[in-house]
DNA sequence: AATCTAAATAGAAACCATTTCTATTTGTAA
DNA sequence: TTACAAATAGAAATGGTTTCTATTTAGATT
């Protein structure tokens, strides 16, 4: 929790009661979640705390890499909490696809398929997405 | 383009004019592109196809492998071909960030990763999705 | 070629996740 | 304590996507 106010204040984001709430959503759950679903909690303690609000937090924080963004299969967002030694570096993440689940995937396997790929479809790749899915030890 | 009609027929679809325009729009592009952009050129030649007509087709048409659907940056739905050999076999697609040509990328190169993520994280991997996005030879 | 029927469509309207806007409030540096 | 930029509340707008119903159509059957 310390953590995340010092990236907070690093970054030029001020310590309001919505921001930290928001975090401790994550932080007790460790599981993804929507924007209104964050909201719906967060609003038992701070009863007005504004939906639009926690949409303009969560993009904050997702870009200062305190969060991460979660593709689910409906067309909206999804944030979990990033627990990555080094949330800066290259990495990805696995959903656990029963209880939501969020972990930290620190390798990246990719790079030495860039070649590989470059040879068979001549593109050169400047960037990749790859979204994890599974079952976590707790679940299976 | 012959192909698709068979593929459409032995799925249980009939060859509407609606849908011959889409595979005709994507088949001369090989671009992915929004339900709206399809939308707005199909309607050149077919001046009352609607566009809820044209997010129908899409998405049957993604059902059975005849396109894909590409993630892109904003929360929105981007479909391109699919020319892979074998459409129902797991692959990938690669775009081309300045042109948004669509290519396959046939072999899966992340099933060997399965049970090295597997032990370092817990998760048993049930599924993945892989985006990448490059620079195509023609663009480089 | 004419008929039939389930599938497909048009057009309008609804839906709903997300964003924008403005007046007001608040965190924090001085 | 004050000052001010940052952040917020609340309402409203936005816009991509879906739903709805009456009508039309593709393709099988005759």
């Amino acid at each position: 929790m310390r953590g995340y106010r010092q990236k907070l204040k690093k970054n030029g984001f001020k310590l309001t009661p919505g921001r930290e709430a928001i975090i401790a959503f994550f932080s007790g759950k460790n599981h993804y979640a929507t924007p209104e679903t964050v909201w719906k909690e967060v609003r038992k303690s701070l009863p007005r705390l504004g939906l639009p609000t926690v949409y303009r937090n969560l993009e904050q924080m997702r870009k200062i890499n305190i969060l991460t963004q979660v593709d689910g299969a409906e067309n909206r967002f999804y944030f979990g909490l990033c627990r990555a030694k080094n949330p800066g570096e290259h990495h990805h993440h696995i959903s656990c696809q029963k209880c939501r689940r969020v972990s930290e995937v620190e390798n990246c396997y990719l790079q030495s398929l860039t070649k590989e790929i470059k040879e068979k479809t001549g593109f050169q790749i400047t960037g990749h997405k790859l979204q994890l899915t599974g079952v976590c030890k707790d679940c299976r």
